[in-house]
Order: C-alpha cells, then structure tokens, then sequence
DNA sequence: CTATAATACTTTGATACCAAAGTATTTCAA
DNA sequence: TTGAAATACTTTGGTATCAAAGTATTATAG
C-alpha cells in the first residue's frame, strides 16, 4: 500500500517531543500573558525579571544566556525595560564594550507581588503530576536543550 | 494552600516548568529552522504541514487547535502557504462558512524529503535520554497543557 | 418566519523573536 | 606597537504570534 496511516507510526506529532514542547510553551505563555497583563508587565519582560530577581549586574550577553535568547533580542527587551523604568543599563567602566543590567527600584517592589506567579503557574501545570515525573521532566527538558544547542550544523 | 511555596528555593528560574520548557521549545526551533532554511520552509509552515500529512481536508479551526495556534495566525500562515502553492483553501459547499484546507502536490512531494526531519529532531534532543523517561515527559507534557488550558481566568 | 445567538473566518495593531551584517572597544601576537 | 582577532553591543529586515474587534453564514428560539 503505497499510503500508509501514519497516525499510529513515530509520524504521529502526539508523540514528537518538540511537537509536544511547543504546544505546552504555547500553552504557557498565553496563560503568563493573561496573568500578567492586569500589572502592566510583558511577557519578554517578565522573563528577564525572573532571572534578574535571581541577582542583577550582569552584561546583556549574560542576561541573553540566561534567558535563552539571542543578543538582539534581549537589547531589544532591555532598550524596552530601561524606557519604562523597569532596569537600567551602565557601561562598565572597567571594560567600556559593557553594560551592566541593574534592576530599577520599580522592578524591585514589582518582584514580591509577581514573583508568586511563577509558583502559581508552575502549580496549575503540574496538577495531577507526581513529584517523581515532575523531576524527570525537567531532568529530561534540560538534557534536550543541551543537547540541542551542540547540533548546529547539518547532521546525517 | 495549594499553591503554598514549600520551599523557597523553587524561586530558581532553572527548576520552573514553565521557564525550562520555554527554553527548550526555543532550542527545538532554532535548529528546526536552520534546518529548514536549505529547503526554503519556514518553521510555521513545517508545523502546519506536519499535522496536515496526518490527513487534510479539515477546516482553519480544526488545523488551529491542531497546531496549537490561534485562529488569527493559522489563518495568516495558510493564506501564506496557499500563496506558495503549498495549500489550498476551498470553501465548503456544505456549510459556506469553512473553509477545507488541502495540501498541495508541492506539499505532498515534500513529505519524503522533509518528514525525516521530525525524526533526526527528535533523535537528536533526546540522545542519552532513557525510552522510559522520554515516556513520562511526553506523557508529564500533555498533561501540563490539559490543566494550562483549563486555567483561563484568574485563580487564588 | 425573524431576531438573536453561535460559528468560522478576517482584519488590525501590537509584541516577540531571529539571523546577518555593522560599530565600538579590548586583547593579543608578531 | 600596531593591526588582526575577539568581544559586546546595535541595526536591519523579516517571520511568528496574540487579543480584540469585525464580517459572513448558519442555527435556533419564539
């Protein structure tokens, strides 16, 4: 038979991981969206918030790293934040290339109030999933995204 | 209560579900597209046709919650797709107001070649990751978007 | 039948993101 | 000590995405 069904073979996206991690990313970030959207706060930024809150004076480059975002990107997002007074950006004296990211005042008291998002979001998804899986999960996730990051090229 | 912090700890970005599958889904379509690029595909279109080689012929609606996008943007990147021949978009005589999207011979020619890289993908992310476990994220996954979809307004 | 609701698609106005090429500063090696 | 390479940031042009409001068609209550 030259056409096959192919919904009960590997073809099938239900069981691709990067059909499956997109579709939960998607499903992530509309809910931030919405809980986020009575504080004012972006999506872009509240997740450059989250790993500022974490310890801010790092380089752009750094930021970018951490938020697994390329570098124009994350200029972009910070140009953004500095605009509304959410960070501020200093060149490094010691090395002129860099500007530091330092958290604004605003972004400071902002982090008690939204930090428990992060809780509440993480708390709705993992409803119903043991602690065990849960750790799995995550333990696979960044695996993949290691794993990702070293194929660049053209494999076989 | 339920969504109680346990351990002040979990404030680390890097045990957040939400952050790392971000993260990850970012990884899965960075490479997605470089990988595309020779082909002249791009990633929208490669997640629209992944679900159409399943079977074609359903409508804007059925092909959105498919793909896991809003109606707005599926239909943006069909009229996209119809205008590169990859689709077409015929009204239903049944019920004038849907639209059947079909795939055309271009995009049916393509499966050979393109299909196989849903499989390098996925074989590439999830090198060294156990079936059983790569079993439980895909499982944890799908769950994780059941419970986000049923959160749509604001909790505690 | 007809007004109203529901459904399916479309338009509009934003944000979010990337790759590639460009600029400024520092490092390093001949 | 100076010019090439490396590093950090910026600009540019294009894709991807959403929410909200709008249009056309069908279903339904009265």
């Amino acid at each position: 038979m030259k056409y096959m069904k192919d919904s009960m073979a590997d073809n099938d996206p239900k069981r691709s991981c990067g059909y499956q991690t997109r579709a939960t990313h998607r499903a992530f970030d509309r809910l931030l969206g919405r809980r986020l959207k009575p504080h004012g706060i972006q999506n872009a930024y509240w997740y450059v918030l989250r790993v500022l809150w974490e310890g801010d004076g790092m380089s752009q480059r750094e930021v970018a790293d951490a938020v697994n975002l390329t570098e124009s990107t994350t200029m972009i997002t910070l140009v953004a934040m500095e605009k509304v007074d959410l960070v501020r950006r200093s060149r490094d004296p010691e090395d002129r290339r860099r500007l530091r990211i330092y958290l604004a005042p605003k972004a400071k008291r902002l982090k008690a109030k939204l930090l428990p998002l992060a809780f509440e979001l993480n708390a709705v998804a993992s409803q119903g999933v043991s602690k065990r899986d849960l750790e799995t999960y995550l333990e696979v996730t960044r695996k993949m995204q290691a794993n990702l990051k070293t194929a660049r090229g053209k494999s076989a």
